[in-house]
DNA sequence: TATAAAGTGAACATCACTGTATGACTTAGC
DNA sequence: GCTAAGTCATACAGTGATGTTCACTTTATA
């Protein structure tokens, strides 16, 4: 299971070549979910026989992508300070997370094409184990609602995060405006019912 | 352009058979994005060379199912009433549209892939517009918030009842919570930043 | 009922991708 | 510098989809 790296020590040059690989199927799946693995080699500067020296199909190279885009993404998101008042940390959750969803909007398309659901959760369960807690908190605090289960509540936010990199790609939404709407848009969505909408300057 | 329909006047069973194509695809399609047309042929009791005789290419029997499903929803939409309180209206339009959304999710995804962007939106514009109006008179009267733009709370809402969709499809949700879960995601998402979120009763 | 439109399967030509093999060449690492 | 690991180009086999052509049969409709 898994890539072909078995338990052998692999050798300089090859560990290279995978990394290039991994890199190149990435950035092509990125631009188009249907690039084909002779794309992806002609993309690492690399022979399609040696993507085949290193991966047994073409999921495991869309695995390997998308993987290593959840492990970027999970550093990035380790430098994000979710302490504090939840209305803040969520904020700042978004500020970051967004961005990132937004740079790996068209593999995750790709790798739901390729991989199975379960599979995409697997890798996903980082990220949303964050955000679980951070709503829980938020929860036992008062300042979320409870009237809807956590795992909506996660949904949503991601829903809300990556549609609105889909506005950003059809050219409705800027850059500047991104992530003020998705913040705006949740904490409202999260506020307890019967309690006033906080106000964020997430305007127009 | 559009179907190999030009201006003839077709047979009765010429009529049927593209009927039936359309339907099949739409069925089909819904399944699996990626059926073929062979499947799609065979599935509407059909020779592959009669469906090439009415669709010139794949992306035009995609887009046949596609439209279908789409007018399919106007109609239904048509029957919902959409005046009055702004609040009770958006409630009655995700009660009937969520589940038109449930029913076109997989067509959806399959239309994604091979027609343009720009034609998906354009067949979409009917559904939009409704909810535009709706979302423009419920800020008028003070129901909705005014600090986003509309098309991105439009947007919001479509995107919400999609993942629902999704998510009951994954088994994280039943029919049963789905509509009470965007309802009261939605009107809190729309409420004015200051004034209190709706109880909607949409409880765990 | 005559006829033109429509339907049929089978076959054919392309095409692109996947995955595998081979043998020669290059390079890392001891 | 020797050896094993890695790389490469080319070639091949297999698959499955898209469109098209053909000769023939069925059926709607005037």
């Amino acid at each position: 299971m898994g890539s072909k790296n078995s338990t052998a020590t692999k050798r300089a040059d090859a560990l290279r070549s995978i990394d290039a690989i991994v890199q190149a199927a990435a950035e092509c799946l990125g631009q188009n979910p249907e690039a084909s693995l002779s794309e992806i080699a002609r993309a690492a500067g690399v022979g399609r026989v040696t993507l085949y020296a290193h991966f047994n199909s073409r999921a495991e190279v869309v695995d390997a992508a998308m993987s290593r885009a959840i492990d970027r993404g999970n550093e990035v998101l380790d430098t994000v300070d979710l302490t504090g008042d939840p209305l803040l940390a969520l904020a700042r959750y978004v500020e970051a997370g967004w961005h990132l969803v937004d740079q790996a909007r068209a593999l995750l398309a790709a790798a739901q094409r390729e991989l199975p659901a379960g599979r995409i959760r697997e890798l996903h369960a980082g990220p949303a184990a964050r955000v679980e807690t951070l709503i829980a908190r938020g929860r036992a605090e008062g300042a979320f609602r409870t009237d809807l289960p956590i795992a909506w509540m996660v949904n949503v936010l991601h829903t809300v995060m990556h549609s609105a990199a889909e506005e950003i790609r059809a050219g409705r939404l800027t850059h500047d405006h991104a992530a003020g709407h998705i913040t705006a848009t949740v904490l409202a969505a999260f506020t307890p019912p019967g309690t006033p909408v906080p106000e964020t300057g997430g305007g127009v």
